[in-house]
RNA sequence: GCCUCCAUAGCUCAGCUGGUUAGAGCGCCGGACUGUUAAUCCGUAGGUCCUAGGUUCAAGUCCUAGUGGGGGCGCCA
């Protein structure tokens, strides 16, 4: 029987064996430092000379990063480590050496080439760690709140003889001689159940073969979608924010270590704890085009001073840079050049950071501004509008030509829809997105052949209003998206163990 | 699909307007030293400067094409 890391703190003063790999490693002559971690935290362990012997410190002097062992001793309380614990060893018997492992103990000194080629190691390191159990805390929040709330968890099917928002973006397979697709969303199975049921949810895989390379895609991702009967819009927002608030609550409370490695600013996270505003679409488009202002910030306006900003920035930064060369050429001891040219290094990195930003400031700006009513917002669109904002923002009553065939058209207003998308502060765009189902089978017939899709692959669905149709609504949440912005990531290639994305299918 | 930036040691990068023998940090290996925290110090090894053409007395550096990668946009959650 061995103990975990994570609740290490019960055996203060008693012995205890740890089992796990090295996750960082310092020698001297008599004292072997390992950072132990073992999937439940990281601990670092003392191989003393004296304690463990000749014999078995010698073969401790041969581990190397990665290398896996168990290690037996005492625990004692240290307030210097993380954790606050320390194992003075005894003994310990080694696994596995591992060799010149080639990812390093501080991952951001490597290129995303590198680290994505190697995922299946890249996953030790401590960030990816942290990412890992804050998206396993984000599934344990989604589950907890529907089930408290009466909600029936349901498995949609994967193979899907129809699309339910066109046939480009689909990945097509045969299926025992026909045509099947895989799956795009579970929805419409989601509405059936929910006249089954009542409350329900799906969480499942979703794939799209779109070729879409940005931060914000995958083609195999994972989603949650509740579909409730007899719940119009205005109370799928209402269940939209106490999910997020829930959800992003949970993690703040229960990842503290893990947004702690990851360097998350957790005030920002907590924002969550406010009403969101909702803003109709139409007036979304006029505090994009900077026409209307929120709470005294205008949109237009935050994208210039952020523009000046990261010119000024490149300024500050290269004089920063050239004094600091100068000042290494004049000579000075080794600590305090190393120190100068690491410093070199990350200013370097901001430059690059911000000259992009110059770079693409301006087009996004341009796009804002000339932005036309009654299109989708693009990605840029979305940073821009959520940036005068400090919450999740709802934007709802969205132009019916861009939204999907099944949402519900706004009483007296056929050209809008009760479409609802929720965006996340920071810059993270789009998480949430969903509607009020339309009920009246007759404007369905009619918006299936404007949008062109093959009738009799819906008539099963078009029986939900046949028999019994009921108001209802429902969302979906895209889960390495929420877990993206809980995370504070710049990518979504780092959400999930392993990425399905356009030109990344291994490892 | 479009725009843009980039490709130099195992990794991350520097190399100004072309100019002799291409550099640093980290890692590896060897050694010293230390209750160390990305430890520190000394030393060794390690490069066909992505590929193919071109300009030039001279190309890592300039030009063209190709290949590969980063970022942005489009399409979308």
């Amino acid at each position: 029987m061995h103990q975990y890391i994570k609740e290490i703190g019960q055996h203060e003063g008693k012995q205890a064996t740890l089992k796990g790999w090295v996750a960082n490693i310092r020698e001297s002559k008599t004292n072997i430092f390992v950072v132990l971690r073992d999937g439940t935290g990281f601990m670092q362990c003392v191989i003393g000379l004296d304690d463990v012997g000749e014999a078995q410190f010698e073969a401790a002097k041969r581990l190397s990063l990665e290398s896996s062992l168990a290690l037996t001793g005492n625990i004692i309380k240290d307030e210097r480590q993380m954790g606050g614990y320390e194992l003075q060893a005894t003994s310990l018997e080694v696994y596995g050496y591992a060799k010149d492992y080639p990812i390093k103990v501080n991952e951001n000194e490597h290129g995303v080439r590198h680290l994505a080629d190697r995922r299946h190691l890249w996953l030790r390191s401590k960030r990816q760690w942290a990412i890992m159990r804050v998206r396993n805390e984000i599934k344990m929040g989604i589950h907890e709140f529907f089930q408290d709330r009466g909600f029936m968890q349901m498995d949609a099917p994967i193979f899907t003889g129809n699309a339910c928002e066109g046939t480009t973006t689909l990945f097509a397979t045969d299926f025992f001689g026909d045509e099947a697709f895989l799956s795009q969303s579970g929805q419409l199975y989601g509405e059936a159940m929910a006249m089954a049921q009542g409350l329900i949810y799906t969480f499942g895989p979703t794939f799209r073969a779109e070729k879409s390379d940005t931060p914000r895609h995958l083609a195999e991702f994972w989603m949650i979608e509740p579909e409730m009967a007899f719940y119009d819009n205005e109370m799928n927002m209402d269940l939209i924010e106490a999910f997020i608030k829930h959800v992003i609550n949970r993690v703040l409370e229960k990842c503290k270590v893990e947004l702690e490695a990851l360097d998350r600013d957790t005030e920002a996270l907590a924002k969550v704890n406010q009403e969101f505003p909702r803003v109709a679409y139409t007036d979304s488009v006029k505090i994009l085009r900077g026409e209307m202002e929120v709470n005294g910030k205008n949109a237009i306006a935050v994208q210039e001073a952020d523009l000046a900003a990261a010119k000024q920035g490149i300024e500050d930064n290269l004089k920063d840079i050239a004094e600091r060369e100068t000042a290494i050429k004049a000579g000075m001891k080794k600590g305090a050049r190393k120190f100068n040219e690491a410093k070199i290094a990350a200013l370097r990195k901001e430059i690059a950071i911000m000259e992009e930003q110059v770079r693409n400031i301006p087009k996004w700006i341009e796009s804002a501004r000339n932005f036309k009513d009654g299109e989708d917002f693009g990605g840029s669109d979305e940073t821009v509008l959520t940036r005068v904002f400090d919450s999740p923002v709802m934007v709802y009553n969205w132009p019916t030509k861009i939204k999907a065939f099944y949402m519900k058209e706004v009483e007296g207003d056929p050209d809008h829809v009760k479409g609802v998308d929720l965006l996340a502060p920071e810059g993270y765009g789009e998480i949430v997105g969903g509607s009020e189902r339309e009920t009246d089978i007759e404007i369905l017939l009619r918006k299936i052949k404007e949008h062109e899709l093959p009738m009799e692959e819906f008539e099963w669905y078009l029986d939900l209003r046949r028999f019994g149709s009921v108001p209802h609504a429902g969302f979906g949440l895209g889960l390495e998206r929420i877990v993206r912005w809980c995370c504070d990531l710049d990518h979504l290639r780092e959400t999930i163990p392993f990425p399905r994305r356009y030109g990344r299918l291994l490892p």
